[in-house]
DNA sequence: ATAAATTTTTAGATAAGTCTAAATTAAAAA
DNA sequence: TTTTTAATTTAGACTTATCTAAAAATTTAT
């Protein structure tokens, strides 16, 4: 049995490997998980020695299969009790994020089973992020960045990769839902800020918002 | 902001206090929460200190009213999860006490609230216990316990005491669900145990268990 | 290749919640 | 009322997860 604060970890170190493939180093993780270097080294040795993760001394970290099922097993938690919360509670997808990261330690295999069957088995969260099933699988469906989007090139706002509901509200006041449709209309070399159409709108958005979007073309 | 380890102090305190009409001793405390009475005192003087009861040493504690408005949040959030496992996850009453356990610690009003709404506000859990509401009123329906009935007298089951699993299996196996019709047929005074007629079939129980079983007449 | 800068680890301290064992207070029995 | 028993509290220690400050290793720059 896990400490929430040791799923915590072993779900960022997961977060951060699939982002840069590559060992997870201690600075980053400390920022991450808004702690101190040293905090997270002594965190790493404790999840080595539960075989969890591999740690190598000033190399960082890298979990291992066991760890793995652990942070999939906690992001399926996590993103099932989100489209709980939107779909059957009324939140919007800017209010679920901190509540989910109370739920996703919730330890009970029946009651994430039960839940997902009472969702219906969704196969991605209000966000777009795909949900693992009961065996960790998740389908990848293929997004594309905006940012790799010529003139003229439209698709459809699947999946955001900021969860934070400063982000998430800017979106909606713009109209930026999944599902929306969206046409780069003109691009700016000079600050790469980019405009773009939604339902016969057009607006500007900067760099910071547009590496955030992915489309399915 | 309050931990799990205190509010669970704070609603073993309200529990008591309900049922033995007195200021909660250590002992007795320390034995429901499972731990030893050291650890009671001190954590009696940490929520004496954060004025959420009154302490006198070697007298016992008693909530204030901002105690008891704790105590009767995390009561609420423990029975609106309980009704939702079962009546939407298909839980069965002796499954969801430990689970409950679990979510009644998750911060969150607005999450609390649209759960009673998503429920259609139920005014008692799966064990008949009463949901107070978002002001911590409930009502108390008027049971009386069975061994109270003399012979011939007949009632709805409505309300068990005893939420542990092992009595509620016990309960399921022997048809005693609540909204069960029951006549008392027969007393034995030698060991207070008593014969009772549901659906035409007669049984015998035992005191331990009549005391638990609240009815309607 | 060496020096400087950065990253990471170690050492020692702190707070929460728990424990054991000893001391104190209150309650019950003689 | 004094003694015995039981309940409660205190003192000191342990664990988990954190922190600061200092030391060590690695990386980058000269």
């Amino acid at each position: 049995m896990l400490t929430n604060s040791e799923e915590n970890y072993i779900k960022e170190i997961y977060s951060l490997e699939q982002k840069h493939q590559t060992d997870v180093n201690t600075n980053l993780l400390a920022e991450k998980i808004e702690t101190k270097a040293s905090s997270v080294t002594d965190m790493l040795k404790k999840l080595a020695k539960k075989d969890l993760l591999i740690y190598q001394k000033y190399k960082g970290a890298k979990l291992n299969t066991k760890g793995e099922k652990v942070a999939l097993a906690v992001v399926r938690k996590h993103r099932l009790w989100e489209t709980f919360l939107v779909e059957k509670l009324n939140f919007s997808w800017d209010e679920v994020h901190e509540i989910a990261e109370q739920l996703e330690h919730i330890q009970s295999e029946k009651l994430t089973n039960e839940l997902d069957a009472f969702l219906n088995f969704p196969k991605v969260d209000p966000h777009g992020d795909p949900i693992p099933d009961v065996n960790g699988n998740f389908a990848t469906i293929k997004t594309v960045c905006l940012s790799k989007l010529n003139i003229d090139d439209e698709g459809v706002f699947v999946e955001v990769k900021d969860d934070s509901d400063k982000f998430l509200k800017y979106l909606t006041k713009n109209n930026i839902t999944i599902g929306a449709k969206i046409k780069v209309v003109d691009k700016e070399d000079f600050d790469n800020s980019i405009k773009i159409e939604i339902d016969k709108k057009q607006f500007n958005i900067s760099e910071n918002v547009i590496k955030n979007l992915y489309l399915k073309i």
